[in-house]
DNA sequence: TCTAAATGTAATATATATATTGCAAAAAGT
DNA sequence: ACTTTTTGCAATATATATATTACATTTAGA
């Protein structure tokens, strides 16, 4: 599903797709596919989203479980 | 770097790298290779292993910057 | 000590994350 | 309305995570 946490971080930094993908160093479109919940992308890339957005790794990409 | 704290919240948890392995539906390799540093896992295989281990992404994969 | 379990390591094979390029559609600015 | 920026989407190519098998080494238990 979509990330929708990592997109509003995102906007909230008032960045781009393509302005954080080159602050992190990949292509627009991975970080467009990872917004939109069709890659699954490797721990490193998310350790950099995080850094570049100034979240940690739960901020982002880590959902509590319902019960 | 080797990580630690996956393989202390294993060993606590009293599971072989094999167990957890089987637990997380990878092989006995991938699991070593992520504790000592050789591998960047995936985003997936980050959360079945935290939840296997009862912790979070930022218990098991985050490292806090020290300034 | 002896044995078995656990871990390290290496080779090859496969799946998939990611890059690159290009174009279309949508959103935002003027 | 027009222009520019942003985003979506597709095709192909490449890099690398992961599987599989096998063997060596270390660790733990008897």
């Amino acid at each position: 599903m979509k990330n929708m946490k990592l997109k509003l971080a995102r906007v909230e930094k008032d960045l781009s797709q393509e302005e954080l993908a080159k602050i992190v160093g990949v292509s627009r479109q991975t970080i467009g596919l990872i917004e939109s919940g069709k890659y699954n992308p490797s721990l490193s890339l998310c350790i950099n989203i995080c850094k570049a957005l100034s979240r940690t790794l739960n901020d982002l990409f880590w959902e509590e479980e319902e019960k």
